[in-house]
DNA sequence: GCTTGCATGTAACCGGTTACATGATTGT
DNA sequence: ACAATCATGTAACCGGTTACATGCAAGC
C-alpha cells in the first residue's frame, strides 16, 4: 500500500500534520507498514494538488507552524477506492530467511550470532505489539492487525526455541540444491 | 537482500543461466523473496562486469542458447561477506493488514470478501511449504526457512478462523484513534 | 554544551516491477 | 489454432530510502 493511501487512511480519524502522521506510522502501523519524511511530505503534497486533501496553516509560538491537512470529500471517495479493491498477492520478505537459506556456508559462531540477534529483534517487536494490545483503545480491526503479528511472531519464536538448537549442531552436513 | 546477492547464493549451488535461477527463485525462495526477469539479468550482467561471475555460452539445438552463469573466487567472497554483514531489521508490509486496519471503513460483505480471499491466499501458500518440506532434500537451513513460513502461516490462519467472525459481527463499532 | 523533540521540505539514488521485443518448439 | 515453455534482454516507470538543509526550544 503506498504512503498516500496511508496518509488519507491516517487523516480519517482527523486532521493532522505530516509530523502528525509520522508519529501514526511509528506506532499503530509500524508493525506492516513504514514511511519516513522523505515518502510523507510529497504524498502529501500529490494528495494536495490531486484535491484528495486540505491544508491550512497553523502558527504556533516556540514552536515552527503547523501545516494541517484534512481529507477532503474526494479524498474519502478515493480511499474508500483503494481499500475496495483486491489487495495484491502478500510477499514476505526477509533478509534474516535469505542468510538461514545459505546457513551452510557460515560457521557456526556466526550462525549462532545471527539466530540470537534475530530471537532478540523478534521478542523485541513481540513485546512492544503486547503492549499495544493491552494498553490502547483500538477498533475490532487494529485489534485484529495486532493480534495477527502477535501470533506470527509467537509462532517464530517457537521456531527459534525448537529447532535453533539442532540447527547449530547439525549444520556442517552438507546441503543439495533443493528440488 | 538483492538479487545480485540471491544469484551469488545460486550459483554456489552449480552453474546456471539466467532462467535456471528464475525457476530457482520461484521454488526455493519464493515465499521470502522473489524477482523477474527484470532484476536477474541486470544482476547478472552487473555480477560479470564485476568479475563475480563468469559467464559461457552453449548452444543447443531446437532451442535458443543458453548463458551459463559460474561464481567466481571473488564472487564467493563477496557473498560470504554479505551474509557476514547483520540482516537489516525486518520490516514486513501486508497490505491485507493495511485494509483491515480500516475495516470500518468497509462494509460488512466486502470484509467477508477480504478476509475469505486471504485465508485462501494462506493456505495455498501453506500447503505449497509443506508439500516443499514432505517431499524435497533440503539443507538444515533451508529446511528451518520452510518452517518459519509454515509456523507463520498457520498461526496465521488460527487468528483467521479465531477472530474473523467476531470482526465481522462486531465491526460496526466506531473506532477511536490509537493511542 | 549536547541531545532530543518539534517542524518542513528537496534531491539524488537505488532497485524492483512492468511492459516491450523476439522467436522457435512442444503439447492440448 | 493456441497456450505454454524455453531463452534473453532493454527501457520506462514508480516509489521508497537516505542524505542534505534549516532552525528554535527544552531538558539533562
Amino acid at each position: 500500500m503506498d504512503t498516500k493511501t496511508l496518509c488519507l487512511g491516517t487523516l480519517c480519524f482527523g486532521d493532522a500534520s505530516g509530523y502528525d502522521i509520522k508519529k501514526m506510522f511509528e506506532v499503530a502501523y509500524s508493525h506492516f507498514q513504514g514511511a519516513g519524511f522523505g515518502s510523507i511530505y510529497p504524498a502529501l503534497a500529490a494528495l494536495e494538488r490531486e484535491g484528495l486533501v486540505g491544508r491550512r496553516e497553523e502558527k504556533q509560538d516556540k514552536r515552527p507552524d503547523r501545516k494541517v491537512f484534512s481529507i477532503t470529500e474526494a479524498g474519502r471517495e478515493r480511499l474508500l477506492a483503494t481499500l475496495n479493491q483486491s489487495p495484491p498477492l502478500e510477499k514476505y520478505r526477509s533478509d534474516f530467511l535469505v542468510i538461514m537459506f545459505f546457513a551452510h556456508l557460515l560457521d557456526t559462531e556466526r550462525l549462532r550470532e545471527v539466530l540470537e540477534q534475530h530471537r532478540q529483534d523478534v521478542q523485541t517487536d513481540l513485546n512492544e505489539l503486547q503492549s499495544i494490545r493491552d494498553n490502547c483503545t483500538l477498533s475490532e480491526g487494529m485489534r485484529f492487525t495486532v493480534e495477527c503479528g502477535i501470533a506470527c511472531m509467537e509462532a517464530r519464536l517457537k521456531v527459534l526455541r525448537d529447532r535453533g538448537e539442532t540447527l547449530l549442531t547439525h549444520h556442517s552436513t552438507l546441503p543439495e540444491p533443493p528440488t
